[in-house]
DNA sequence: ACATTAACTGAACAGACGTTCAGAGCAAGA
DNA sequence: TCTTGCTCTGAACGTCTGTTCAGTTAATGT
């Protein structure tokens, strides 16, 4: 495999793991095969490390979601929304959880940019929940919160989920996606 | 005030602002008004400055809930401990950030007792939850799924909440309790 | 008035940090 | 065969890290 792709999954991994600050270039060299110096043949810096990981996760992610036809009737848009996210977010939960606990080590202009994608991202729950909720097949007291709490909800999965646990990952699509459902019933 | 109790305030404010591993101790003397070396007259190290953080941090969490009464209804329980839950946490947002996100940065020894901390409070959840199935009055599809998903979903308010936001704290009270009773309405 | 104690300063320690760079190695093109 | 262009190594740079400690300061108890 390349050096630079190596690299980037010796990142992801070290940095899920570690924490941004808590792991030296030293550390991601080692884990890469490679010594120090070379690393700087496949990134700037290390700030601009964190950032490409950051920002690509984000574009992959909402193209991931492009990808995704969302139903004209808003509950089974949520539906695929739900499950897209838990199925996604299960797939790479390194990089999951770097995208949401490392946005304090971004340069302040690293994490606008990275804040603004992510916004991109929950407007499309956002806007699912609009209908449903003009279209009177929800019940959803405030959009913007219950939009948060659906994503926080989702993505604390990540936290805790493993493929060799208790529930499988479909039974664990299930029950969610029944909490969810549950959350903003008519 | 006492320079304990400045040292422990500048760390939370530090830890919880740029991260465990990203603050030195020599910015947290300046943070409390001191230099380095004074510092060490009020911690062994900066690991167990960190540890006494989380660890006193679930102690108080632990002790304010054992002080609230729960009511044998288990909905009406639910909805004290939900709106215990938010004002707790809404009130120090920075202890709350760093004993969800610098758990990593402890010793293995560390962590698991602040880990056991953490289950013993999620612990008083759900057994809520578990008696609410029970006694037929909530739909809970599995109670660990369900307590961790509502754990999660109430923490993530303190990411965002903002005492001069759009809504008030009581305000945004009310619209998550509405949301919990939903996740487990029967 | 003197002794004791605790808290603090300021400097020092060895090691780790991010980053740079001269030179080696090697593959591709002329 | 010689040159060009990458990618690598290995060492070095200045700075910062957590921690220690001799010595100053100030308050307390006798």
């Amino acid at each position: 495999m390349e050096t630079g792709q190596r690299l980037r999954r010796a990142a992801v991994s070290l940095f899920a793991r570690h924490g941004y600050a808590a792991v030296s270039m030293r550390q991601i060299a080692a884990e890469t095969g490679v010594q120090v110096g070379a690393l700087y043949n496949h990134t700037t810096d290390k700030q601009s490390l964190l950032f490409d990981l950051l920002s690509d996760h984000m574009d992959d992610l909402m193209a991931a979601l492009d990808q995704v036809v969302l139903p004209a009737d808003p509950v089974l848009a949520l539906e695929a929304f739900t499950r897209f996210h838990l199925r996604y977010h299960a797939e790479r939960p390194d990089a999951v959880f770097i995208a949401y606990m490392e946005l304090r080590n971004l340069t302040p202009e690293n994490f606008m940019q990275v804040e603004s994608q992510r916004r991109a991202y929950e407007a499309r729950l956002e806007e699912i929940l609009r209908r449903g909720k003009a279209g009177g097949v929800m019940h959803v007291a405030d959009v913007k919160l219950a939009c948060l709490a659906i994503i926080a909800l989702l993505t604390g999965v990540t936290t805790w989920f493993r493929p060799a646990g208790r529930l499988s990952q479909a039974e664990v699509e299930d029950i969610y996606w029944d909490m969810t459902r549950r959350l903003v019933d008519a």
